[in-house]
RNA sequence: GGCCCGUUCGUCUAUCGGUUAGGACGUCAGGUUUUCAACCUGAAAAGAGGGGUUCGACUCCCCUACGGGCUGCCA
């Protein structure tokens, strides 16, 4: 039997959490949750220059927004740095690297030179196989000594299988001139000790992967089960950047999309379960697997994710909802809700939740359950109203005062009484939307006599339309 | 330039040699609701192109085109 499976998610903090990112986490997640595996968190922060401390509690932040938990403490890759080196060292003494004292300057010279001659610019060290004595006491990196022979072949979760030939792979530097390990180095040291079993990620990755397999192999490790899946694209097709909008994952927040409808979204982009479109966390847990992925990058299309959002929103639960729309406010920096607003959206929440895609849609219905009392009647509005209309908010108001009342009662209750004035439904909430202070988007009239179906506010409501 | 990956309705996709190529989002047309939304019915909409292999190809192979990635002492 297999051993347990460790997937991990390692960005490297030069910025947002991006949306790609997210994905490629919430594959990994679901594809370790859903076999009891284990999921880490590994932040690859080698680059001293462009790593920051925000980036990283921005990755964390939007990992934990998104409902993805990583098991233990997330790793620091820069802190390990001494490990890499002692492996670097451990190749060099396995004769599986060597120390190469070209300069940078040298390399440069001869990729530009056979750029020129329209050669391969891969570079070729000439210390590779020099007699140790002969080495300069000089700076110098460690190349891997990869094999110039033969092909090394991927064996791709994703891809099928991916042959590369060794003689288009140049010996990659292990350790830098500073005794610094370089990213292709400490990813496969990294992943061996943190005892990865599945690498999923993006498949700009994908040739790195042949050499990644190379050191593995110099140093016996057992290689991992690769998994490169497509990137995501913007709606034109072309690689996701800032042009498109919104790439960072708390963007999508501040835009107000539930969390699980982002993860049902996003899992979908690109990966299948037959005809399933929309599904529950369990479901997607249940179902993920590798060879749903598809090998072709997938287009981001918002008017989905607004479908599948709406979705999910009209399945949460009622206080779940008004405390991640409270979550919303925060991240959006809108005014936060007070606790009777609170209890008023969670009173006409069953109402509201079938109707919105989004947050601040919901909010925008939700304006006659939010909006400071008294109300304030529009003067201009409230002279266009009818003596009929009038009339008929009287004769409902005993009715609606009946909080126990179903909504179906009172759609019929309100429609005998309209049919009686040969009015439709849809007039009844003109003297109400006049009251709300002309707001262009129009409750339900029903909605909004359940929710603010009290005495005191019906009566003002009446009045200012009186 | 070299290497690698990809290509089914506008979009996300199903299909794992034999289907009227299915679903979803979006779009359009009706219907219901005299508001927004929701809902119901219907419609238009796809295998990049060219060669093979096969009794039979969206499915397998090759070429071309297009898209993407890598080609760093970045990750």
């Amino acid at each position: 039997m297999p051993a347990e499976i460790v997937t991990r998610f390692a960005p490297s903090p030069t910025g947002y959490l991006h949306i790609g990112g997210a994905r490629t986490a919430l594959f990994n997640w679901l594809y370790a949750r859903g076999r009891g595996g284990k999921f880490l968190l590994r932040i690859e922060d080698t680059d001293r220059e462009r790593s920051t401390p925000e980036a990283t509690e921005a990755i964390l932040k939007g990992l934990k927004w998104l409902g993805i938990d990583w098991d233990g403490d997330w790793v620091s890759q820069f802190e390990r740095r001494d490990r890499h080196a002692e492996v670097a060292r451990e190749m060099l003494a396995r004769g599986g690297a060597y120390k190469c004292f070209c300069t940078p300057a040298e390399i440069e010279a001869a990729r530009e030179a056979a750029r020129a001659e329209g050669r391969s610019t891969l570079f070729q060290s000439p210390w590779r196989d020099a007699d140790p004595a002969s080495h300069p006491d000089a700076p110098f990196v460690i190349r891997l000594k990869a094999p110039r022979e033969g092909e090394t072949v991927i064996e791709d979760a994703v891809q099928g299988t991916v042959r590369f030939r060794n003689d288009q792979l140049d010996d990659m530097v292990c350790l830098r001139s500073d005794g610094t390990p370089t990213y292709m180095l400490a990813v496969v040291v990294d992943d061996h000790d943190m005892g990865v079993t599945h690498v999923i990620r993006g498949d700009d990755h994908l040739n790195n992967a042949a050499r990644q397999a190379q050191v593995y192999r110099a140093m016996g490790w057992e290689e991992p089960v690769w998994a490169h899946i497509p990137l995501i694209h913007g709606p034109d097709g072309k690689k996701l950047s800032k042009r498109h909008g919104a790439v960072g994952l708390e963007a999508y927040q501040a835009l107000g999309y539930p969390a699980a409808g982002m993860r049902n979204y996003l899992t979908r982009l690109g990966w299948a379960h037959g005809d399933a479109e929309f599904f529950t966390d369990e479901q997607a847990r249940e179902w993920f697997d590798l060879k749903g992925i598809g090998r072709a990058p997938a287009r981001l299309d918002f008017k989905k994710l607004e479908n599948i959002c709406g979705q999910h929103i009209a399945a949460m639960a009622d206080a779940d909802l008004v405390e991640e729309i409270a979550a919303y406010l925060e991240a959006a920096e809108r005014p936060a809700l007070s606790q009777s607003q609170k209890d008023g959206l969670l009173r006409a929440m069953p109402h509201l939740k079938e109707r919105s895609k989004t947050f601040p849609e919901l909010i925008e219905k939700a304006h006659f359950v939010l909006a400071a009392r008294p109300i304030v009647p529009d003067e201009k509005a409230g002279e266009a109203l009818t003596p009929v209309s009038r009339g008929i908010l009287r004769e409902l108001t005993p009715q609606l005062q009946n909080a126990s009342w179903q909504r179906e009662e009172i759609e019929q209750a309100v429609a005998r009484v309209a049919e009686a004035h040969g009015m439709g439904l849809g007039k009844i909430a003109a003297p109400l939307r006049a009251a709300i202070a002309g707001r262009t988007v129009t409750p339900s009239v029903f909605d909004m006599m359940l929710v603010i179906g009290r005495e005191e506010t019906i009566a003002r409501l009446t009045d200012a339309a009186a």
